[in-house]
DNA sequence: GGCCTCACTTACCGTTTGGTAAGGTGATTT
DNA sequence: AAATCACCTTACCAAACGGTAAGTGAGGCC
C-alpha cells in the first residue's frame, strides 16, 4: 500500500517544520508512527529524498491552490485582494507548511544546488502578471510590481510563522481578535496601495 | 581577555545563522577560529547558553537602534517612513542577524520555555505607538495599528532573508535592481496606507 | 509447491554530537 | 616562594546520528 508512505509523508512534514530538517531525525519520524526508521529508509532511501518529497508536495498544492484561487477571483474588481486573502487563509490554514517553506529558504544558501528553489518562481510569476494587469494603479516597472507582491507574501507569511510567538506574548484571546483582524487590515493594505491618494 | 569571548560570539552567530542552531556544532565555531572546542565551553559553558548571549546581543542591539532610528526621524511628516526604512536598512546590513531571529521566530514554539521571545515586545509596542500617534490616519483600534506595524515588519524582514533565493533565481544583477527599488516601494507602501483615497 | 516481490525488521557500523575530567601554562596575588 | 587564577589543551565518553546488510514473512503468480 502507498497509505504507509503517506503517513510517513505527513509525519516528516509535521516533524521537519517543527523542528527543521537537522533538528529531526528519521528515526523519530518513524517513531511517531508503528514503524521502524528503516521502514522509512525502504520507502524514501534517504533523509535527503523524504525532505524532497515532503517539499514537492506542498509546492503542489501551493500551485493547485493558486490556480483555483485565480479561477474563483474572476475578473472581479478586487480581484487582488481576494487572491492575496485566500492566500492568507490558506497559509493559516496549513501552519506546518508555511513554517517549512520558511525553514527552507534560510537554510536553502547552504543545501540548495538543486533546482527546489524554483518552485517559487512561477508562483511568484503568476502574481506580479496578475498586479501588472490591475487597472486600478500602473507600476512604473515590473519589477516595482513584483516588490509590492513580495511585501504582501512577506506581510503573510511573517504573520502565519508568529503565531507561536505572538500568542504567547500577548495571550491566547487577544491574538485570536489580532488574527481575526488581520485579514482585512490586508484587504486595506491592498487596496490603498492600488487606488493611490495623490 | 575578553577579546576571545567576542570572537566566539562572532563566530557563533556566523554559524548559527547559516546553519540554524541544530545544524551548527559548537566544534565547527571553535574551528572556524584557532581554538578548540573546549575553549569555546570553558567561556559559555553550554551550547545553549552560547545561543542565548548571541540571541541576547543581537536583540540589545535591535532595541539600541530603534532609539537612535526614533531619536533621528524627530517630529518630520514622513516621520514614520524614515523609521521604517531605516529598520529596512539595519536588516539587510546584518543579514545575519535577521536570519538569526526569523529562525528563533520558527523555533521557539519548542525551546522558548523562557522570556527569549519578549525581547520583541517593547520593539513592537514602540513602534504601533508612533502609528498610532501619525496624524495622517486615525486606525480604528490599537489591534489595526499593530497589524499594521507587523505587515511591514513581515514585507521587510520575509525580502531581507529571501536575499539568497532571490539572486539565485533571477541572478544577481537583476536582484541588484530589486533590492535597489524595494527601499522606495516600501515608502510608498507605507505612505499609501497612511495617507488613503476615500 | 516453488519462486519472486514487497513491506518491513533486527543487527550492526562508522561518524559526529555535546559534554566531562584532568592537566598544563603563564600571569597575578599573597 | 607558594598558591590561586584565567585560559586553553588533550583524552575520553555515552548517546544519537544516517545508513548498510541481511534477513523474515506474507501474497501473488506460474
Amino acid at each position: 500500500m502507498t497509505d504507509t508512505r503517506e503517513r510517513f509523508l505527513v509525519a516528516a512534514s509535521k516533524a521537519f517544520a517543527e523542528r527543521g530538517f537537522y533538528g529531526t531525525s528519521i528515526a523519530a519520524i518513524a517513531e511517531s508512527l508503528p514503524y521502524t526508521k528503516q521502514a522509512l529508509l525502504h520507502h524514501f532511501g534517504s533523509k535527503e529524498k523524504l525532505y524532497g518529497e515532503v517539499l514537492k508536495r506542498i509546492s503542489d498544492r501551493l500551485m493547485h491552490e493558486l490556480e483555483a484561487a485565480e479561477a474563483r477571483a474572476g475578473d472581479s474588481a478586487s480581484r487582488l485582494e481576494t487572491v492575496f486573502v485566500e492566500f492568507y487563509r490558506a497559509t493559516i490554514e496549513h501552519r506546518d507548511d508555511t513554517l517549512l517553506l520558511m525553514r527552507e529558504l534560510l537554510d536553502n544558501r547552504r543545501r540548495a544546488e538543486t533546482s527546489r528553489t524554483w518552485y517559487l518562481k512561477p508562483f511568484l510569476e503568476t502574481l506580479t502578471d496578475m498586479v501588472e494587469r490591475d487597472p486600478r494603479i500602473r507600476f512604473r516597472s515590473r519589477t516595482a510590481a513584483f516588490a509590492f507582491v513580495y511585501q504582501l507574501l512577506g506581510a503573510i507569511t511573517y504573520f502565519a510563522v508568529s503565531e507561536p510567538t505572538l500568542a504567547r506574548m500577548y495571550g491566547k484571546k487577544k491574538f485570536a481578535v489580532l488574527q481575526a483582524g488581520y485579514e482585512s487590515e490586508l484587504r486595506k493594505l491592498i487596496s490603498s496601495r492600488l487606488e493611490p491618494s495623490t
